[in-house]
DNA sequence: AATGAATGAGAATTCATTCAT
DNA sequence: GATGAATGAATTCTCATTCAT
């Protein structure tokens, strides 16, 4: 549970964890509003309720704080989209929520999102390889139901790896031009105006017409 | 040609323009390594060739070459497509141009593509909207050949905005996620496997003919 | 006690008042020596054997630091004068003590005088004004002494605001002009011979003679 | 005419004056207002109307155009003071008009008086020695009409050297302390109140009779 | 474990002075 | 003689990190 890539002076894990909470939540928080160098340590153990003193027991430099925050960011991804699979079977549903879900947890951890795309590159490079393979993983997760759609026959041939990339980016999008998008429409507009274009040029014979069915149940589901 | 959102103390264009674009091809250098926040600006001399305090003659505060630096990238794409598009008329060739130039310019500033998407935050409010602005209006280049494609029944009717997002946002992951991208395919390969995959969505019927005809002769030109 | 005028990150009062204490005790020698813009923080902090940073816990700007010196000289000559003052009923022998001991405070501070006089108008117009106040308020207690004076016919009717001043100015003079004077007679003569002058041309008959006994009186106990 | 405690690289005397004469009058008014160390070079050039440089070719040093601006005080004492005593001849009239008139000098030159109090301190050592000195000469002018007054039985026998400075305390007084005076009195009020009180205590009686005809024509010729 | 005062290196910026033109 | 661009040392202030309590 606690992370052991950043390495803390307190040993009791139960506080570790407790701290490391109350720090990530300050720090997420200002780091979206202020950037990561605006922010002084002396602000987050504010923000945190803690003294300046006390961040130093539980992380080694404030770097490390950068780290906690951006490795929950990409948790938030590998714990969440899994779990909105849970039970389904089908390939093309499976592909379709497992997207639709990456474009709702981008929506519900916008500014984290940003803040991912603004800092990962000032992470020092072995704590930046560390995010970086984390967010790889959480994409195979859209990469194996896109292969396994493919398998089914839904979805024609096509380079996996970018097709993921694609629905990646595109979900990102809704986080990284927010300030264009909220005024004209909703997540689940943007979703679906994305999603139909996305796989739209993909979608087999048979996969089309499995995905009209899908596409109305799926939006129903969302919108209760 | 100079940039008057930024005051300079110096007065003469020329001059102005010289110096500018010294510290600016040092900046982009510098901010694309090491990052805006810690690239000092006696490092930012010493790589512009010149002294510490020149750079305050042509600038009033380090934000503004940040500001002349990202202001330099958008620039870049607002000049550059159009100049490919001169002479094309037909429409879905030029959708297709447009796309298309659009990631090589990706390509060709590549580093400066993510420092601005690093970067851009760091900038005051009125500073951001000027970039903001601009990135805009050379989407909006996009978005127009998108609107005739459809006008001339090419592509079938959508949301052009969110369409131009797509591209726009799927280019940008070439620079963006280029650690993943570069050994495994060249620019061209991801061109065209993921514009087959953008438009092949929305293409009508007509409009899967020309595109079938078109991409086969403009890969063979781009790999002249 | 605590100067509240200035802020400080420290709250312990204590701590502030010690602190405050060495940075102002080590401030007024070399603001007083070097100047206030010659003296850099760097050196203050040295002879304030602290280090740089910590004079930014006590005091917001190294303009505070001469504000906290200058408001020092000013309240020394409102602490100092009245404490001389208590137990005299006599009207003219409250003037006389009152006026000798403002020349005294200033040969006390004679240092801080001089820097009051170069450097008031260098504070921001607040400070300057709050620094300006406690000083006519300090006046004041020679303007009240001259009015009781005059309210008992020991002095004839005068501009007792006037009459303040010049005593104060020829008081600071002991200070401002010490370079001539200081060779050339003691304090005590300095006050005898300018208070003479002074106070001699506004006396009435009755108070003449009172002067003539309190005069010698008065001197006895000042070279005692 | 040209000052030459201060070097110049231009030779030409009249060049010399002339640009020197346009310098001074810049800085006085800049120093003035903002004081010797908030006004740049650059500032001062602008206000002087010439370039940077050119400061540099008439002038050693920025502390140098202090020099310039405070002998220029001092001079103007030096220089309106005795023209208005020429033709006098009564000894006490030449004291009330030497004195009178150095009031009326610190009044027409306020902001220089002030200016001077402020910055002969920031002067290097030689430079300040050099305004003393010329600050002792004038008011050498003043003690000498005391003992010519003295002598002839007009004023008792008293400091003269305590007395000058008295009044010229009491006269930059004036200055000084003009953001009290200022709405309460005019300069001739004050002068008249002043120089009451400062020569009513040491006129003989021949003195007072004469003093009191001299009192009135005076202070009528001053409101001519 | 926790506090927050203390440290001191380092950052951005200014500005007196020089110098090529 | 005059210009104003160029230099670079010096200044104020901030802030990550440490450490005594």
């Amino acid at each position: 549970m606690v992370n052991d890539a950043v390495k803390s002076i307190v040993e009791d894990p139960e506080l570790i964890q407790k701290r490391r909470a109350q720090i990530v939540a300050a720090a997420t928080k200002l780091f979206s509003k202020k950037g990561f160098y605006r922010t002084s340590t002396k602000e987050l153990a504010k923000a945190a309720g803690m003294s300046t003193g006390l961040i130093y027991q539980y992380v080694r430099e404030k770097d490390d704080v950068l780290l906690l925050v951006l490795l929950e960011v990409v948790e938030a991804y590998a714990r969440e989209i899994p779990s909105a699979l849970e039970g389904i079977t089908d390939p093309l549903e499976r592909l379709l929520i497992a997207s639709k879900e990456y474009y709702r947890v981008v929506d519900r951890h916008r500014a984290e999102t940003v803040l991912a795309y603004r800092s990962t590159k000032s992470l020092s490079e072995d704590r930046r390889d560390a995010i970086m393979r984390r967010e790889y993983e959480t994409n195979q997760i859209i990469t194996k139901e896109l292969l396994e759609a493919m398998k089914a026959g839904l979805i024609r041939k096509a380079n996996a790896d970018v097709l993921t990339y694609q629905i990646v980016l595109v979900a990102h999008g809704w986080a990284l031009k927010s300030w264009h998008f909220k005024s004209r429409m909703t997540i689940e507009e943007y979703i679906d105006e994305s999603l139909d274009n996305l796989l739209g040029g993909i979608l087999t014979g048979r996969g089309v017409k499995l995905y009209g069915r899908l596409r109305t149940g799926a939006s129903a589901a969302a919108s209760r």
